[in-house]
DNA sequence: AAGTGGTCTAGACCACGGC
DNA sequence: CCGTGGTCTAGACCACTTC
């Protein structure tokens, strides 16, 4: 009796998806044991090695770890390291109340060096987005975002001050994210950025150019941001 | 049969070891078929199942990739993304002939704060290495480390001019290096750095706090490092 | 001693790819 | 069509942890 079509999902996933809606709903805390696999094939009414298999198929996720002789226990709270978030997400994960203004929104067909950051031909026409992002009623950083304006025409700059653009893109053109390289160096503030960020001339300045890419391997936004070092940290993990 | 004690080691990684052995000869090139399943089973007279245990083991390292009805292939050379390299890594790499020039070493129990970040109270012993990176004959970066003086007690500064300290603290002391958490933010160069780094004052400078863990967990260093923002870039991979 | 995960067998059927 | 990987069975022994 193989396949007793569920859902149409293999039974190692069905397992596994049990698990995960326990782990979710909070019935499992980080450090409980969970389900053996003799119990998981008992209860499932499956063989060992399938129930091994969702195990080992939920501790790869980092979402179980399994200990030889002692059992598998939920993995301790999930901490993602080098998390791609937009500015708003990372904000109000430290309880920062973020806000921005649109300082310009137009198309341009001028900056051919984007463009090939964007791998478009360099005349190519494309919607520049200048925000300020406060924290509080204080500036902190200048983000410019580019995008192709043929891909995204109609991107118009409602809600652009409260939602983030990453949700308008997933939600409106069904852009899925998927990683985003990022170089990082120190700058000063000149004459204009120090006035829009109130920091004095001359103020250290972090400076970002993120490439994002979609999951299908396209850059779809090219953002260049300056941040104010006073208010600003940028975190990483780095593997050996 | 079930064991036959080639080394102690179970067979599927006696078959992964194989294939990786192909690997690093370069026998075995991106794109190139693997032996399937039921060759490997064959040839090894192991089940399907552990034939597979092994083939699915290499794809989660990324060095191969599986398709159904079609085969397993090598996969394309990895990329790697937020690696932990030294600065004489990350500049070789680059081409660049870097060296050192040893600024102090000494031992100091009046840094708290130190301390602190390397999981040790507050007076403890460290040692501090202070050293001025060049490339070719230019200044680039100050990098200053920190280390347990107990633990690295007897760090002569031999060879610390032209040897990674990452292959003495290996070599001599047996460290593995797992991880590292960074701090990356902006600042201007100050009277005593930019006369170090051969720049104006007020010079913009990328500062990098990093907690250096080994792999079993414990923060092994603490590096502080001041680098000319005309000549560094930080690199990050973000995933979603 | 009892229970757990780690390895392994000798098969089986299925879904899919390429020819 | 044949060969591939994906899923699965109904057991087995081992090494290990916990009691």
């Amino acid at each position: 009796m193989p396949k007793v079509r569920n859902h149409g999902l293999p039974a190692y996933m069905l397992i596994q998806g049990g698990i995960r809606k326990r782990l979710e709903a909070g019935h499992l805390k980080p450090g409980d044991l969970v389900d053996s696999e003799r119990e998981l094939a008992r209860i499932h009414g499956v063989s060992l090695m399938t129930a091994r298999h969702a195990l080992a198929g939920l501790e790869r996720e980092g979402k179980v770890v399994r200990r030889r002789g002692a059992g598998t226990f939920v993995a301790p709270p999930k901490i993602h390291f080098n998390k791609l978030m937009s500015y708003t997400e990372q904000m109000s994960g430290r309880g920062l109340d973020v806000s921005s203004k649109l300082l310009s929104l137009s198309v341009i067909d001028t900056e051919p060096e984007v463009a090939g950051r964007l791998a478009l031909p360099a005349a190519s026409r494309l919607i520049k987005l200048e925000r300020l992002r406060l924290g509080g009623d204080e500036p902190f950083a200048i983000e410019t975002c580019y995008l192709s304006a043929d891909d995204f025409g109609s991107l118009t700059q409602a809600r652009l001050d409260r939602v983030s653009l990453f949700s308008i893109l997933q939600r409106d053109y069904g852009l899925q994210i998927g990683h985003a390289d990022e170089e990082v160096d120190a700058t000063t503030a000149d004459p204009h950025n120090a006035r829009l960020l109130h920091i004095p001339l001359g103020s250290p300045v972090l400076r970002i150019r993120q490439e994002i890419h979609s999951t299908k391997g396209k850059v779809a936004l090219y953002v260049l941001g300056l941040y104010r070092s006073d208010r600003h940290m940028v975190l990483i993990r780095r593997f050996r």
